[in-house]
This record gives C-alpha cells, structure tokens and sequence, in this order.
DNA sequence: TTACTGACCTTTT
DNA sequence: AAAAAGGCCAGTA
C-alpha cells in the first residue's frame, strides 16, 4: 500500500466502500468510477474480498448496476441479502435493491 | 450491432 | 509468504 501519498486504486476504493453510510447501497461502476477506473468494476468485487478478510468493509453494500447480487445462490446471495434488509433496504419482488433510493 | 458491467487471477511490493 | 495493485475479456442489455 502506498499510503505515502500515492492514492492507489486499492485503497481508494476501500476508502469509497467504506463511505457508504447506513442503509445505503453502491454499484461496483460506482465505486470504480470514484476509485478513478471507470472499467475496474471487476476489481473492486476483489478489493471487497481481500480487504475485508482483515478490514471489515461493507461488502454487502456492494451491488451490481442492475441492483442485485451477483453473488451465487449458496455463496452469499441470501446472506447480503438479509444483511441489506437489516439495514432498512427495500428489496424488488426479483430481489432487486432500490438504486433510486438506496444508489448513492 | 455496440457499449457497459462484472464478487478473478496474476504480478509486484 | 502475504497483501496490494492492476488489467483484459466475455456475457448481457
């Protein structure tokens, strides 16, 4: 980590992540876009692993464009999930968070 | 058809 | 050895 005064991708995506407030979703373009790579949605789904192992971020703030998880079933899905609505996030009939109220 | 979004894998520090 | 940093490709809308 170059926490010199390099703000790298890794850690400002981490920082982003955990900027989500409560009750608050945030897509991965989203976090991407802010950490300063439009099109490095896929790494944040890695930062989120790896940082959370020994940071505990939101993870399961952490949504896809379409405001759902793309997690697999069995693998986390209902567990993000449970976690969202414990927070007072509005789940869609298809399982679909509301990114109009909770989209930051 | 084209554009955009993904929950990884690899390499370097 | 472990953690952090970085990018490309394929699937879906």
């Amino acid at each position: 980590m170059s926490a010199d005064n390099t703000p790298s991708f890794h850690e400002r995506a981490v920082a982003e992540i955990q900027s989500i407030p409560y009750g608050r979703v945030a897509t991965y373009g989203q976090i991407a876009a802010r950490a300063g790579n439009p099109r490095g949605s896929r790494q944040v789904s890695r930062i989120l692993h790896s940082s959370s192992r020994k940071e505990k971020l939101p993870w399961h703030r952490v949504i896809n464009a379409k405001g759902g998880i793309s997690l697999p079933p069995g693998g986390g899905y209902e567990l993000q999930k449970s976690l969202l609505r414990d927070e007072g996030v509005e789940f869609d009939e298809r399982g679909l968070v509301d990114l109009e109220r909770c989209g930051c």
